[in-house]
DNA sequence: CATGAAACCTGCTAAAACACAGGGTTTAAT
DNA sequence: ATTAAACCCTGTGTTTTAGCAGGTTTCATG
């Protein structure tokens, strides 16, 4: 249950690695976290205690920006990282992070991280790789947020969460988020989500049953955005 | 004269770890360049052929946004890396990059460097180390470009400037750009940059002389924005 | 030193985005 | 079943930003 050659999540950087002698020496000093729904367990500016692993569940990172507005970062579920941005020089962590619904977590503290890089040089490489497609994603964000409309980045959120969650035969996605965390996401306000989803409903291209949301037409909403762009993948 | 050893960028990652014997079979294999002013060495969308160094020089890092605008996302001097965003899955660069000034640069290709990696592991470890820090700048311009006003992004964007290439004695900075550069590394328009740049002059915060920018006053010009900010260094 | 191009500046206008206010609806707990 | 809290929605006024148009300055070059 605990240990990772029996975890499912095949795209978890350790688990590809659990094959390494170096690294399962270190797999039985993980903690196995489990949280409750909206709790946090990443504290914004606490000092760095380890990386996380979300073993299952839904999670969300959130940043303390101007003014106190929130903003989140990433959303991440089965096999993700989270806490990797405390790792570099900072001692700290930059980042908020709390469950949406229920999630089981894996802790590594940075001590026993630090041993596993030493040792399992391959893991290292996994890691730099990963930070180096983080980057990319993070750089994409940038653009995104400097040139487009607001509509732009709302329609561009949906299908971002399209794409990590998907949605169920019933056309919903697999998640569930309020108006306000949208608007966190995609970097405006609430209002404007919210009169962006009426538009959208009107052209039939989205519905909604309360706080349940779900994509009609994929296609369609992608051609808005990616018509004078080129590929957009976050 | 090419050769690593006696090269001054302090800085710079392969510097670091030249006492180490599996690096220096490597050094020999770099390629140096010298671009004259305002020549592009890196082309966007291009087959990734390796990492550049910065010699000597100053680089600025470009990527084609929405509706072909141009977005500035860096600019580099001695010691820094170029190029390290084609160095993941993706096998092309994601961005350009072009000289401002007569710039000497140092070439790895993507083979050399891969072994380079597998030989070293510390040159491997600081890599991982880079890419997070990198991720962390690039996070927080995140939150710049979603949460400050427009003001407040020219304003940051001088405070990079001279934070990272300092002004002489007569107070101008180090490097010369023209207003579109501003305006397409803080995410607006040329307009906008100008009259911000004219309030700022009437403030006493900021001065000018033809294609020349200096700040005045650096404390209150920082002030204005670290206001509601926690601390925000990119 | 003339000249043309590039860079810089300003005023005006329209559109986009935000903020506030107030009312409706859902949800979950008692 | 009742009630409070959280969430959702819409209208209106205001601010911010972008875009255009036209002018001036600066600077390199023949």
């Amino acid at each position: 249950m605990s240990d990772c050659v029996s975890c499912e999540n095949l795209n978890c950087m350790i688990k590809k690695n659990i094959h390494h002698e170096g690294i399962q020496k270190y797999v039985s000093e993980k903690h196995n976290i489990i949280c409750k729904k909206s709790q946090q367990f990443i504290m914004e500016g606490a000092p760095a205690h380890g990386l996380f692993f979300v073993r299952k569940g839904q999670v969300k990172v959130v940043k303390t920006g101007i003014y106190g507005r929130e903003q989140i970062v990433r959303f991440a579920h089965d096999g993700e990282i989270i806490g990797h941005r405390g790792f570099g020089t900072t001692k700290h962590y930059p980042i908020g992070a709390l469950a949406i619904k229920e999630t089981h977590l894996c802790n590594f503290t940075n001590d026993v991280l630090q041993k596993m890089l030493k040792e399992v040089h391959e893991l290292t490489f996994d890691m730099m790789l990963f930070y180096s497609e983080e980057l990319n994603r993070s750089e994409t964000k940038v653009r995104k947020f400097a040139q487009m409309t607001v509509r732009e980045k709302v329609i561009d959120s949906f299908l971002y969460i399209y794409r990590k969650f998907g949605q169920c035969e019933d056309d919903f996605f697999n998640i569930q988020l309020p108006r306000k965390d949208f608007a966190d996401f995609a970097g405006t306000t609430e209002e404007q989500v919210i009169r962006i989803i009426s538009s959208l409903k009107k052209e039939k291209l989205l519905q909604t049953s309360g706080k349940k949301i779900g994509i009609i037409d994929v296609p369609l909403l992608k051609k808005e955005i990616s018509e004078h762009n080129y590929f957009l993948d976050s």
